[in-house]
DNA sequence: CCATAAACTCGAACGCGGTCGAGTTTTTTC
DNA sequence: GAAAAAACTCGACCGCGTTCGAGTTTATGG
């Protein structure tokens, strides 16, 4: 019965996500129009809006990708013996460094994640992802005895996530430049942070 | 010699800003072409781009106007005898409930401030305005002793910001929905912050 | 199977942000 | 005070995101 509908909306939409991710990559967000991913896919202009309401969201599929293999970067790296402070500094560098790879980029993507122009679900499936890693650091840390034990995980990934939020404001307003400039910054937050939370 | 020329040019610009701030306050910005500006300001479409480089211009010129009255609300505030946490507490609310007055209005104007799109000579005029602000907290605090003596303001400055945006961008991202929620999920994080800082 | 409904497709057109360039007004130069 | 230069204005136009609506394809029910 069904099926051949189905499977040809599936096809279509990777075509569509593929074009796009593709053309994003070479050429850019803002050079690429719908009409070339229309014809990259090889459907018509208007085709697309029946699969994405809008431009934006082609761009949000283009992410899925690019935030995937920052998230496996993530959890490979797994420092298991360092202190919290460096295991923090390490996880948001990383997380920094893919952001900020392509400034255009980690800029729209930003905008989109943190100010979305509507409650975001996707965004409701990714956030925890990061934020348990983060619980997992705390809770090591905890055992370790580098944390007090009655420290809420959940707010204190909300901290250091904000701190992260802060340098990265800092990065694109243009108060610090470089890599190593943004690292120095977080690590004096951290520390500021992590004195009151070690007591 | 001049003065024909530039006192004509600067009533263009007040027309035109005047117009728009009319306008994206009846009609919200996304609703106001620029053609319904340059119609209100008794120009033609065109010569709106003489005076201001693009759309968003016009809007970050809306800004000021409101940012001003925000700033003007933070100072007269003054609450001399409060612990320093309900001093931040007080101020940020004060930011909050005016930026989130007007949910899209926000959004577009944090997308623009914390993630501009080009270094904004603009914001570095304003950014410090605030963090004067939260320095004299500070400097009165030290003197109390609720704060070491040897913390460095600016990133104390810094440190609570970024509490501040993480606070605004679980409001977008729509984890917490009351102004009240908003104020209890703050205190907690200002509460890490200070346990530390205060030792 | 056929008739009817539902879903999908896409050329054409719309709206709006932004640019061009030719015409006009002001300033400068001599 | 005339001629050249510079600055300003705006109708016409471009490109692109998005919508409309008529035509086509697939699913459904008797």
């Amino acid at each position: 019965m069904a099926g051949l509908r189905e499977k040809k909306k599936a096809e279509t939409r990777t075509a569509i996500t593929e074009a796009a991710v593709r053309l994003f990559a070479e050429k850019g967000y803002e050079k690429t129009s719908i009409e070339d991913i229309a014809r990259a896919a090889g459907i018509g202009k208007a085709t697309v809006y029946g699969y994405f309401p809008a431009k934006d969201d082609i761009f949000l599929a283009y992410c899925d990708d690019e935030l995937e293999e920052s998230f496996a970067r993530l959890q490979a790296e797994e420092g298991g013996e360092e202190t919290l402070l460096e295991q923090l500094i390490n996880f948001f560098m990383i997380k920094f460094t893919f952001i900020t790879k392509n400034r255009e980029f980690g800029r729209q993507l930003l905008r989109e994640m943190v100010f979305p122009r509507q409650v975001n679900e996707k965004a409701k499936e990714h956030d925890p992802r990061y934020f348990d890693i983060l619980e997992e650091f705390f809770q090591a840390a905890q055992q370790r005895g580098e944390i007090a034990a009655d420290q809420n995980m959940f707010y204190l990934s909300v901290h250091f996530f904000s701190l992260y939020l802060g340098a990265l404001a800092g990065w694109y307003a243009g108060y610090v430049h470089s890599h190593q400039e943004v690292e120095d910054g977080l690590r004096i937050l951290f520390t500021q942070a992590l004195e009151g939370i070690a007591r």
